[in-house]
RNA sequence: GCGCCGGUAGCUCAGUUGGACAGAGCACCGGAUUUCUAAUCCGGCGGUCGGAGGUUCGAGUCCUCCCCGGCGCGCCA
């Protein structure tokens, strides 16, 4: 499946060519589609900016290239309205010819419902999700972790290679107090450092603080134990990196269970390289000394005096900070990992230190022309009160019990669903369990997933898991409900023959055709922008069509149409639409469900 | 003080390098069910897009100023 807009945008663009020769070269057509159903398909916008231009008038300038263009093939004859918009019709045979040449899926691979790889695939490391390990994750995590991971999947769909690069905090002094409680509570752990089991992180490390704060001695050993770590002392090392294994161990239970997959690479991984960005930094004059520190003055930055604001890269102590981890990170991807495409999905908070890496980064000449360095920003989850994430006491919210109650929440539904006689399905319980899981973490990702990124949201319950609206569980519905179908119609969809014509008449037949044509379109989108919003916006407006196809009322009959071609003709509608709802879900790192 | 991000329907949110009368869900009102999964569908109600200027054929979108909210601003990450 190509994508129209680019098919449309290179006709239109050669008939702009051969109207207007040279002063039409490199004028983008503008196509998009269209708004109201009204104004067609797909619009071309161009003409009334090349008619400035041209010095001519909008609607000349469309007369021309539509006289020129040849799309006969695909749309009815093209329509010029308004001030010079060009308004295409995808003819309903074009939609169904297009539609019927999606290749079937292939076993024991993402099905990529006929939509191509990029040809010139791209190295991309993501920055994504990033906890501290010494503490448990919680709900701030959750954001940058499967807005990661849905990026990720986006671009690794494309064919680009990926490496999504869990950024962890490993390293600091407050691993010291860690060090020493587990050799308090954990006397045998060099015996076995890689058994070392920890029920309760997040407890561990508030008793570690407790002690550092209310006990002198714990304090000194906490602070030689940082100075023994930082010394490369081998037991303290060994104890330090029993306590990050295990550390990991809890964030990937919760990775497995949102089926989010990550690089682990710590930030202790580049303590190496520091000296060595600071010598570098330093002696080719872009950083210099002020207070007893060695920071790096860039343009464009300053402080709440209005002096020049500096990015520290090794303190007046000695020790460095996240700024150097950050540039000896940066230059890591791009000369060890050979990233030409280096992306951080953190909170906006920290768009100014992300403005200056960068910048940094570009002025030592670490990232040259061809590297693309990009801050995905993302907004903060708030409570539905429009506060801060809390939890009832106070504290943060564990991601382990945000996960637990969003699955819980889901299995009362189907529980509830299951009293009804009106709605049983004649779940097992194992089953049901089963749904859960996938609707609980489902909804989560989805409503995170379907805001755009740059803006705050509430965390609502009762929103995220609703059947109507832009949600998971009606995404998750419409595409059980279609599989459902196949198996009443006592086919299997994807042994219907290829060649099967799809043939689209009735109206609700063309819009859901046509809405399955935007596909390719949509994804291109979301990878360009960043933006997953684009994606679950068009399974929305999809699912929606689909509904309406299958409407009693105002749809269309598929399991016993007749002729045996229409009823062929409307299962490969649904396969299609199964497929790309699969597919998009898929993309959003939803999964999805036979039954439900 | 400087900077960044927000302010769109009663509520929660979309709005694609500026494009056609500003969209959706929830809520509310009304309609459709002898069920191919109604966990659905259709219709109605509802907005001077924070305010004021400006640029433009055209502004929710760009520029300036102001109001409100959140966040950041030298040795935490």
């Amino acid at each position: 499946m190509q994508s129209i807009t680019r098919e449309l945008g290179r006709r239109v663009t050669e008939a702009m060519i051969a109207g207007f020769g040279d002063q039409a070269v490199g004028v983008d057509p503008l196509l998009k589609s269209t708004q109201d159903p009204s104004f067609g398909d797909y619009q071309a916008n161009f003409a009334m900016g090349l008619a400035k231009r041209l010095g001519r008038r909008p609607r000349d300038v469309a007369a021309a290239v539509v006289e020129k263009v040849d799309v006969s093939d695909l749309c009815d004859p093209p329509e010029i309205a308004g001030p010079g918009f060009i308004n295409f019709t995808i003819t309903p045979a074009a939609a169904g010819r297009r539609l019927q040449a999606v290749p079937p899926t292939a076993d024991g691979v993402t099905d990529r419902v006929g939509i191509a790889q990029s040809p010139s695939p791209d190295v991309i490391a993501i920055d994504m999700s990033s906890p501290n390990l010494a503490k448990e994750m919680h709900v701030g995590h959750l954001r940058s972790t499967i807005i990661g991971d849905c990026i990720a999947r986006v671009l690794e769909f494309e064919g680009h290679v990926v490496h999504r690069i869990n950024h962890v905090g490993d390293w600091g002094t407050q691993f010291g107090m860690i060090i020493e409680h587990v050799r308090r509570t954990h006397p045998h752990v060099l015996d076995d450092p890689e058994h070392l089991q920890l029920g309760d992180l997040e407890a561990f490390y508030v008793e570690a603080r407790r002690q550092f704060d209310a006990d002198p001695r714990f304090a000194d050993a906490a602070r030689k134990a940082v100075v023994d770590l930082q010394g490369g002392d081998p037991e303290t090392l060994a104890v330090w990196k029993a306590f990050c294994g295990e550390s990991l161990r809890h964030c990937h239970v919760i990775y497995d269970r949102l089926d989010v997959r990550v690089e682990d690479r710590g930030e202790s991984f580049y303590n190496d390289m520091l000296a060595g960005v600071v010598q570098e930094l330093g002696d080719r004059g872009f950083a210099e000394e002020s207070d007893g520190a060695m920071c790096v003055f860039l343009d464009g930055f300053t402080n709440k005096q209005g002096d020049r604001l500096p990015m520290i890269i090794r303190k007046s102590d000695g020790g460095y900070n996240y700024a150097t981890t950050d540039l000896a990170a940066l230059r890591h991807r791009i000369s060890a990992l050979g990233a030409t495409r280096l992306l951080y999905v953190v909170g906006i908070p920290q768009k100014q230190h992300f403005d200056m890496l960068f910048a940094a980064a570009r002025k030592a000449g670490w990232a040259g022309e061809g590297v693309e360095l990009t801050h995905i920003g993302f907004g903060s989850m708030l409570s539905s009160t429009g506060k801060m994430f809390k939890a009832r006491e106070g504290g943060t919210v564990k991601l382990r019990d945000l996960v637990d109650e969003a699955v819980e929440r889901a299995h009362k539904v189907i529980e509830a669903s299951e009293q009804d006689p009106d709605k049983r399905r004649g779940l097992s319980s194992g089953q049901m369990r089963a749904i859960a899981e996938t609707v609980g973490t489902g909804a989560v990702k989805y409503f995170d997933l379907s805001h755009s990124l740059g803006s705050d949201y509430r965390f609502d319950w009762d929103t995220m898991l609703s059947m109507d609206g832009n949600t998971a569980p009606y995404m998750l519905y419409a595409y059980a409900r279609i599989r459902s179908i196949g198996r009443e119609a006592g086919v299997d969809y994807a042994a219907i023959p290829a060649e099967t014509p799809i043939v689209l008449e009735h109206d609700c037949e063309i819009r859901l055709g046509k809405t399955l044509l935007k596909l390719p379109d949509v994804i291109d989108q979301a990878a360009r922008e960043y933006r997953p919003n684009v994606l679950t916006d068009y399974l929305f407006e999809l699912s929606k069509a689909y509904n309406l196809f299958y409407d009693r009322k105002r749809g269309v009959r598929v399991k016993d149409a007749s002729p045996e071609s229409v009823r062929l003709s409307r299962l490969r509608l649904c396969d299609l639409t199964a497929r790309s709802l699969k597919l998009g879900l898929h993309l959003l790192g939803i999964g999805t469900l036979e039954q439900m």
